[in-house]
DNA sequence: TGTTTTGAAATATGTACAAATATCAAAACT
DNA sequence: AGTTTTGATATTTGTACATATTTCAAAACA
């Protein structure tokens, strides 16, 4: 015969349970049948998902990172010469196939996108109102083009170290260096890796 | 009481039942638990998916479509001026969460990607090795970058018509213009919408 | 002999459910 | 009075299962 044992820690009382909102996600989920094929690309979007809210739980700020996800995309990228007309998968004219977001972000939770403004850089193939792709987990070294916050002002530039004084040079003859002395407040936001220019 | 009929059709027999990889995917599925706010764009991506592999049916050739999909990714996109440091989202620097293939691939079914050879575009921000964001079904007009089989050759103009000479502008002074006469074996295979320039 | 109809079988698919997990107020302990 | 332990409860989560769908060979028909 088992003994009835009378707890009476625990118990029923109001706010008991576990709370709505306290997944991972931060939010109720769904069961969704998915082609095997995707299964992959998924959960390692899921996992990304996660780490995304993670790191904001720890940041003051937030908005750093998206609500809402996109589609995926993967497109056939081209090469080489071509007999008139389309090209055959007979032939190598495809070189691969490419995903943008794999190709431009290698860190999804260190990159954000920046849109430049100005002519200073058009000789690193800058144009005005190209999107500029930003990863802050490179490490920021003489010759690299970073996007940094000059007294508050964001500007786009190649830093640069001659004779142990810093310089944030623009890439048209028609601007002027600038020297990063002490009064100047400079912060560097990131590294810029890709431009992308819209015809 | 129950009359027992004996059907004599149908029945146990070998091949009977449906056939594995006759879902729209192709391929068997899984559940797996997606939170909420990735549901609607997932099955976007699904909804392509299918899209994708109904049109495949329909192609001689193959390999237009990718067999393996990526991973998804959203992020910030800033813009304008910042107090010394990171932005705030009190402050309106963020514009808004970007996706590139969002931003950069209006119609997956007719956009691929070009790698771009040589110089001659460096007027239009077309650099060596810049990938070329290329849509096949905006309509071919003059004043429109293009992509197309020069005999053979793949090559990316501005196309052009001068009193009704049409043209192959190059952007840079020093590639002459192409004239299209009826020697020119010339077939345009879309036209370009952006360019992906790495630093 | 060729065409159409038919139903059992096999796969596909949405969801209900059981098991796991997180939560917190009250009880027990210092 | 403050800290730790405890267990009933609400939610999450993986997946088994019931239902729907597709397929094809044999039977029925023309």
């Amino acid at each position: 015969m088992t003994q009835l044992k009378t707890e009476t820690r625990g118990g029923a009382r109001p706010n008991a349970g576990r709370k709505k909102g306290s997944s991972p996600y931060k939010e109720s989920t769904q069961a969704l049948r998915v082609p095997d094929s995707l299964v992959l690309p998924i959960k390692k979007l899921l996992e990304q998902r996660k780490a995304q809210l993670e790191a904001l739980g720890k940041m003051t700020t937030e908005l750093y990172f998206p609500t809402q996800a996109p589609p995926l995309c993967v497109l056939p990228l081209f090469a080489g010469k071509v007999a008139a007309g389309f090209p055959s998968p007979a032939d190598d004219y495809v070189e691969k196939n490419l995903d943008l977001n794999e190709l431009l972000v290698q860190k999804p939770a260190a990159t954000f996108f920046v849109r430049a403004q100005g002519e200073s850089m058009l000789g690193a193939g800058i144009h005005p109102n190209d999107i500029l792709v930003v990863d802050r987990s490179i490490e920021v070294t003489p010759g690299k083009i970073v996007i940094c916050a000059l007294n508050g002002e964001l500007t786009v530039k190649r830093l640069d170290c001659i004779n142990e004084q810093w310089l944030l040079k623009a890439e048209n003859p028609a601007y002027a260096d600038i020297i990063l002395h002490d009064e100047l407040e400079m912060v560097v936001w990131g590294v810029v890796t890709n431009v992308i220019h819209s015809l």
